[in-house]
RNA sequence: CGGGGCGUAGCGCAGAUGGUAGCGCGCACGGUUCGGGACCGUGAGGUCGUGGGUUCAAAUCCCGCCGCCCCGACCA
């Protein structure tokens, strides 16, 4: 392909609006134009990536044995009815009617088409198992929609549902997936790492992320050296510190201080010089309607998830400013707990279990600009709970073995849950067993971000050049700099031999055949980032010669023009 | 939705105290250049987000609306 043919328009500058590294150079690159905020164009070199992303992808969901159908996107407002989502998703399901009034909405996400498809035709558990996915546009309205194309309102995914009639056969399929999985992100040249994950509003009972490793990533991720257990921050456990032996001797009786003004634990630990982790932060919350205290030390974050599920609520969301007043009888900020079961008995209070081992800390001290020291909670605060309900962080240690995490940062680009009858039972998805009984299907879904993919290759591969493809995804394997090719004939000669013999090995090349100065070419290929490069120009003919480097590595060297093509397929992985 | 900021040429920006719009990049034409985003000259390109108001006069001041971005809840 020839680069004056081809529609690639490049900037030297990325719009103020592009948020993240890879937006910015993927506008930058001509990969992608922004209409509206969460909505974008896909230009050529944009599609072709993805195209490469969505061929890896198909090719091992079909090796998994799953079967590709296409699924409509907007979809009927009674199977969401029937799944209860109608009114449980939130306002990211984009509802909307047809000129008959009836109601529709944009899918984002396909549990119940297809769990609707499958129930008209699959009525016995000899047709069982099975797994069908598909490609498509879904669509999520964001509230804040960000990272260019890796969080938009409308995305391209693969999702793919997997039904069974038995836990077994279940079984067997998420781990088909999973090895698929793999296997995907191993071909497209990622760094990354499957971690146990929360099952957020999809639901059901287990899951993994597939994570993208990328320092910009937004997820954080817990690994244990020693056992392998990994996990999204949400999610990994963490084992309880084991319990002090507090000597009554140290303790102090507590005392109040006055704190005017001071609010942040960092404000308050440097007020009262102790450091945070002597201090225990009190929220209140509304679970499901109901006021709950949660305690967690100073310089720790409470998980919220990890709190949800020990309440097993649906709705867990920070108290307002009366409700926290009411259960405290206090100040936002200057609540403690010391004295708080005895003043209000029907309120729970959860405590993390760092908290348990504080002595002679600091709490707030239930009156404005008022902190109490020489809290120790085992002796001044009625805990109903303890229990795990931090934020992992550095220095925890793996709840299964012991050792201590490590933590990297990765992009969620792959999914993969295990449903059970979540949907199958609301919708009446059920099949015929041996003995004669219905029962509902056993299902699981599995979705891979493919436009996201794409943005994650770039956050984990780039340099202050511009992209750096993996080979796999690269929209061009070979750029193809042909420097003075509209002014000497034996560049453009050989630059279009060159270009016909890796074409004819089906090796695909962009040629910068453009009458431009070197420096733009140099530029613009560097910044759109094919993984080789070849130079032709007047200079390297007259010695009979052309340039090659690699993009990732900063040396060229000189190949004879007669043998290039051939240095070239060496290199070239297959 | 809550808090903060912004909207002026394709992109990045400047336009105190109101006087009818400019710069850099990019684009077109001519010339000099030609291995890491050259230089000179000429030129095209703008309902100043939008609706209203104040005023002799509004990009500028006031009000409404829309859009976009950042911080929080969602997620592939």
């Amino acid at each position: 392909m020839k680069l004056s043919q081809y529609y690639i328009p490049t900037l030297k500058e990325a719009p103020k609006d592009a948020d993240t590294l890879s937006a910015k150079l993927m506008i930058r690159a001509g990969l992608v134009r922004k209409v509206a905020s969460g909505l974008y164009e896909w230009l050529p070199l944009g599609l072709k990536v993805l195209k490469k992303v969505e061929t890896i992808v198909r090719e091992e969901m079909d090796r998994a044995g799953a079967c590709e159908v296409w699924l409509p996107i907007v979809q009927p407002k009674e199977l969401w009815e029937q799944s209860g989502r109608w009114t449980f998703y939130g306002k990211e399901l984009l509802r909307f009617e047809d000129r008959k009034k009836a109601g529709f909405c944009m899918a984002p996400t396909a549990e119940e088409v297809m769990t609707d498809l499958v129930k008209k035709d699959t009525t016995s558990y000899k047709q069982l198992p099975f797994c069908l996915y598909q490609f498509g546009t879904k669509f999520r309205d964001e509230i804040r929609p960000r990272f260019g194309v890796m969080r938009a309102r409308e995305f391209y995914m693969k999702d793919a549902y997997s039904f069974a009639a038995n836990d077994q056969q279940a079984n067997e399929w998420y781990q088909k997936m999973y090895d698929a999985y793999q296997r995907v992100f191993k071909r497209c040249g990622f760094e990354f790492k499957a971690v146990e994950a929360d099952t957020g509003a999809i639901g059901g009972n287990f899951s993994h992320e597939f994570m993208v490793l990328a320092d910009t990533g937004e997820d954080a991720i817990a690994n244990c050296p020693s056992c392998g257990y990994a996990a999204n921050t949400e999610k990994a456990e963490i084992q309880a510190p084991a319990d002090v032996k507090i000597d009554p001797a140290e303790l102090k009786p507590m005392e109040n201080k006055a704190t005017p003004k001071v609010y942040t634990v960092e404000d308050v630990a440097e007020l009262l010089h102790v450091s945070t982790d002597k201090i225990i932060k009190l929220l209140v919350f509304t679970a499901d309607g109901k006021p709950v205290v949660a305690l967690v030390r100073g310089d720790h974050e409470l998980n919220e998830f990890k709190f949800k599920a020990l309440l097993k609520c649906n709705e867990l969301e920070k108290a307002s400013e009366e409700v926290y007043t009411q259960v405290t009888g206090s100040f936002v900020g200057f609540a403690g707990a010391q004295g708080l079961k005895e003043k209000n008995p029907s309120v729970m209070i959860y405590a993390d279990n760092y908290v348990k081992n504080i002595v002679n800390g600091v709490s707030g001290g239930n009156e404005k600009d008022v902190h109490t020291i020489n809290v120790t909670p085992q002796r001044d605060i009625k805990v109903d709970v303890y229990a795990d309900l931090k934020m992992a962080c550095a220095g925890d240690k793996c709840a299964r073995c012991g050792a201590t995490f490590n933590f990297t940062r990765g992009i969620e680009a792959g999914h993969v849950f295990k449903l059970g009858t979540k949907y199958s039972a609301s919708m009446g998805a059920n099949f015929l067993n041996e003995k004669q009984t219905s029962e509902p299907m056993i299902m699981g879904c599995y979705g891979i971000g493919i436009s996201r993919v794409v943005a994650a290759a770039i956050e984990q591969s780039h340099d202050d050049f511009g992209i750096i493809w993996p080979e796999p995804l690269a929209p061009f394997t070979v750029a193809l700099v042909a420097i003075d090719y509209a002014s000497n004939p034996d560049v453009k000669k050989y630059a279009d031999q060159i270009m016909a013999d890796l074409e004819a090995q089906g090796i695909s090349v962009l040629m910068d055949d453009r009458d431009e100065r070197p420096g733009i070419k140099f530029k613009d290929m560097d910044l759109i980032g094919l993984p080789h490069r070849l130079v032709i120009s007047s200079r390297t003919v007259a010695d009979g010669q052309c340039e090659y480097k690699n993009r990732k590595e900063k040396e060229s060297t000189r190949w004879n023009l007669t043998e290039a093509v051939a240095k070239l397929k060496e290199r070239i992985q297959k």
